[in-house]
DNA sequence: AATACTTGGTGACAATGTCACTGAACCATG
DNA sequence: CATGGTTCAGTGACATTGTCACCAAGTATT
């Protein structure tokens, strides 16, 4: 792994730091590990830190009254907790969770020096709103595509988007579903139809993209 | 109208903030009046100030793509756009937008008297977070909501907020699908079947609730 | 009064969600 | 390896919701 002190150093917004500001963060954090499928945060587990990822993703995701999940967003590496975090800290009774869906480095800023940090620094509060902004933006985004857009175009561009730069993606058509807010046999009737057309090939546990420019179309058919 | 020269202090969130603050915020700040259904803010209209509000609605709503549309939430008295003003000056290329649903009247914040104001007060720092924070937790909520729960829960909900302490809610079944994200045919004959079992009575451009008890318990049984 | 616009109603159909059930693939254990 | 349990995926019937094309009544404009 990269050199966890100047970690400081890897987060885009976070660079442009002074550095008495970035050696407070360095000093005053630790460096955290989380294994694999772990529950980062989530109902009656408020983090008493604000975590800055370093490496892994955490996946966030909710549960209805109704039973149903769906997947929110992810935090990747590079990215901070803060604006969840806060959310828990606000409002303890709702029902979103972090899990880590790799092992996740992250550095742990206890919630006295994040708030030091902000009163202190201009570029760390521009970080910090610039955080809160793109989440409720993406967030606007998503209720608009949960709202309106077909779900064969939402598969599609989840496909492309899990896939990342490989050819597979390694998943049930259960945990797309939760990816979707959709259920396992919506997603099952969508995959056939995608294999008849030759795009991908099924098996159990994984999806092979064969026509991932085909599936791009088809995702970016919403403009 | 109450004495807007004190306006922090119908803040309960500000109420708390020393003195020297409150002047700041009264002293900086300018009483901006905003004619109903006017556009407050928008693509290619961001605001130069934070506003708070004084008296009113602003509903914020978004254009989908697809051309489909669906209402957000709401800005009511006591709360701010501090969220939304953020998310348009980091994002301008987003659809969102502000409209007046009433007349309109807010206290306007230079953004740099606002970021002093963050810098330098404790209490106003959490005033922001928490608007943030509620702000979030409630989007996850509407996506829950938007993704798993039944058209008939959500419109019989919507119909029971919208009437406040009144009996009627004076809107036309095209607006009410906009609330929804969902077809105005569809708003049609769920309205048509709440007639039927005696809960409303509908006339053009209103709808007068007859019932409310029954239409309070079909929203809550979601539960 | 003639015209255009808004509001709401209707039926056919498509897309998606729900339910109950089936069988195949995988896994842990003796 | 055999067995039984679990996970994963397929299927058909049906319900709900969304889409489309069209109509009719009310309202506003001229």
């Amino acid at each position: 792994m990269t050199d966890d002190a100047n970690w400081v150093e890897r987060f885009p917004g976070l660079s442009r730091l002074d550095l008495p500001t970035k050696q407070l963060l360095t000093t005053r954090s630790t460096i955290v590990s989380v294994a694999k499928n772990t529950m980062v945060f989530g109902p009656g587990n408020s983090p008493e830190n604000m975590l800055f990822l370093l490496d892994g993703t955490v996946r966030v995701q909710q549960v209805s009254e109704t039973g149903h999940q769906i997947v929110l967003y992810r935090i990747e590496a590079g990215q901070s907790c803060v604006l969840t975090t806060a959310c828990l800290l606000a409002y303890d009774d709702y029902s979103a969770e972090g899990i880590a869906e790799t092992v996740v480095k992250a550095a742990a800023v206890p919630r006295g020096v994040f708030d030091d940090l902000v009163a202190g620094s201009k570029p760390f509060r521009d970080f910090v709103f610039a955080a809160f902004s793109k989440r409720i933006t993406d967030l606007f985004l998503m209720i608009d595509e949960v709202a309106f857009q077909r779900i064969d175009v939402r598969l599609a561009d989840k496909l492309v988007k899990l896939s990342g730069g490989s050819d597979t993606v390694s998943t049930t058509h259960q945990k797309l579903s939760v990816e979707l807010g959709t259920a396992r046999e919506v997603v099952s009737r969508q995959l056939q139809e995608f294999q008849r057309r030759g795009w991908i090939e099924q098996a159990r546990g994984s999806v092979t993209l064969k026509d991932k420019r085909q599936l791009q179309t088809l995702a970016d058919h919403s403009a």
